[in-house]
DNA sequence: CAAAGCGGCGAAAACGTTTGAAAAGGTGAC
DNA sequence: GTCACCTTTTCAAACGTTTTCGCCGCTTTG
């Protein structure tokens, strides 16, 4: 590989000044920069990141940190979303990134350790329920600039999804499709769902309807399977719900298999929310009645906000922004009128 | 942070004896090895990644690179699924994963230099079109170590899913079920598309069922919306087929969402059968019949494929690894009798 | 005319490692 | 007592950068 030094020799100057002249210092003269770089062009250089990290300490590297019990990876399709919108922005801002965990090789490290092993600049971490983990909370209060996604830490800048307005479109939509039994299965305990929670509860108020605590269920997040299990349930009651909000969008697919094994059809005998909007949530038959996040902009939001800190460029407290959704009356939730 | 550097005068020996400690050279003796690690994990030391690879040009870094027309990126969920077979195995190994694409910051770098500026050991390579592309071309043939999936590039290794039998497996299915009337949408044109589309005619005349070209019509993966118009043109000609198999189950979503605005059911009044098993087709009603590719293993064989010729253990011609996957037999293709 | 200022450049140290060669220390053989 | 031979340890160079400081020569200023 051609280096800095090969240059050097080749325009017969110093490597100093072909350093400064490739990043645009100001103390090297017009000619002689552009002479250099043609001919570090010429030669094919590449800078060799790994020594100019060492040097600057900058690596350019975002670490991004996603932990579940169920670790399902890349394949939950709402995290792999929210991703691709952090990943869009920080490469559009010169940042590449890369996973973090805790088994490099054979040793494990902590999620701080490998962080600071790679030396990424900052790190952006979601959770869909841990983020109470040790290993979380360390990094999270360590020096490594972070943003959370759907979770504020004191200290570090945040990126929700504002869940209580999600809940609240949902729950009065319902409301007003004039469903006054309306069950929702709760994901795993966790700030988020506490929001959503009170949210529904306070809605179902506001509009009138009175909230059936048999109807208020706890499942769990992105598992098709015990949705399925307590969707059961709830038709069994004596008094079933006519509408039943469910965790999240990949959930409800565990409840709609439920109704069509007790051969019970959506919205004729029983309407369903979702909540996520992901793609497939769209070509569902019926189409799902959802809270479509924007998870593009609250990938990018975070990698915006991230990379602000790492520039230094907030003040005083990192700010928690806020990324609005829309409702989508898809044909999942049935007119059963007033 | 603490380095090498801060051990050796705690401990009272050089540096180098500490680089070998951490090391496991043989040339130091078990004591002061043992005391070193010690002392180093008292201290908290983390290796720092980029110096080490300054020095040995080896980063553990391990380059993903994903090319689509659509770049619909992380949210592609088979290639979501196969990422993560390959991370997963990855780290197992001890390996990082860096994503390479064609814009770091302001100025624009080809695949292969973005590779070489990040010094990554490796790189994967999984494109649903565009294997021609430039950029990968001088990627592959570059002295980058590089794995390709579903492609075969002379000098290095493969991992492609079986589609000649992955086609064969579906047809003969379809065949089987009594259909005579079989339509193809297939994909954009590529190497997959022609082997699948090859062994889909191959499979037809062997079952003793008549090619009707008209019924062969060229879509895109993974766009529904292009299945949904050619959805609509299969099943408006005059003599309209009994089966269509689509690209990929994604877009089958396009061509169910046509039937569903043409009033017709599947599999009452048309069968459907996908391509790829992503875990929403498990989720449709009726649940799709398609060919379930082993995404995991895929992934995971592409990365050991990878480090093994990193570790320059692969002699001579590096090997093509074929995955196969199964026929997932839903409830979207109806039997017709004989 | 001397002093000061400035633009342009180079010397050299430093970042944290790895690694081959050299040195030091010990042991046994002659 | 010398020599050879291990084993253990240290020296020092190297990897490719960035950056501080100082130098040189020129222009400006008082």
């Amino acid at each position: 590989m051609v280096s800095i030094k090969d240059i050097a020799s080749e325009c017969g100057v110093s490597i100093a000044t072909v350093s400064k002249a490739l990043n645009d210092h100001s103390d090297v003269s017009g000619s002689t920069k552009a002479m250099i770089r043609e001919t570090a062009k010429k030669m094919g250089y590449l800078p060799n990141s790994q020594a100019r990290a060492l040097k600057t300490n900058r690596t350019y590297n975002l670490g991004v940190l996603f932990v579940e019990r169920a670790s399902s990876g890349l394949t939950h399709s709402h995290f792999a979303a929210v991703l691709n919108g952090f990943k869009n922005e920080a490469e559009a801002n010169g940042y590449d990134i890369t996973f973090i965990n805790r088994s490099t090789g054979g040793n494990t490290m902590s999620y701080y350790e490998h962080c600071m092993f790679r030396g990424v600049d900052g790190v952006v971490v979601a959770c869909v329920d841990d983020f109470e983990d040790d290993g979380v909370t360390e990094l999270l209060h360590s020096k490594v600039p972070s943003v959370t996604i759907d979770y504020v830490s004191k200290g570090n800048p945040a990126v929700i999804s504002d869940n209580a307005h999600g809940m609240r479109m949902i729950a009065e939509y319902v409301c007003k499709m004039g469903h006054k039994k309306i069950a929702y299965i709760y994901g795993d305990t966790s700030k988020v769902t506490s929001i959503r929670l009170e949210s529904f509860r306070k809605t179902l108020e506001n509009m009138g309807v009175e909230v059936n605590e048999d109807y208020i269920v706890q499942g769990k997040y992105h598992d098709p399977e015990s949705t399925e299990r307590l969707t059961k349930e709830l038709v069994g009651l004596k008094d079933p719900p006519t509408c039943i909000i469910m965790p999240d969008d990949f959930s409800a697919l565990g409840g709609l298999t439920a109704l069509e094994k007790l051969g019970m059809s959506v919205p004729e005998d029983i309407s369903i929310a979702g909540y996520d909007g992901i793609t497939l949530a769209r070509f569902l038959h019926p189409r799902l009645t959802t809270y479509q996040q924007d998870t593009e902009r609250i990938g990018a939001e975070a990698a915006r906000q991230l990379i602000a800190m790492i520039r230094k460029e907030i003040p005083g407290e990192p700010p928690t922004v806020t990324v609005n959704g829309c409702l989508i009356k898809g044909s999942s939730v049935k007119y059963i009128g007033e």
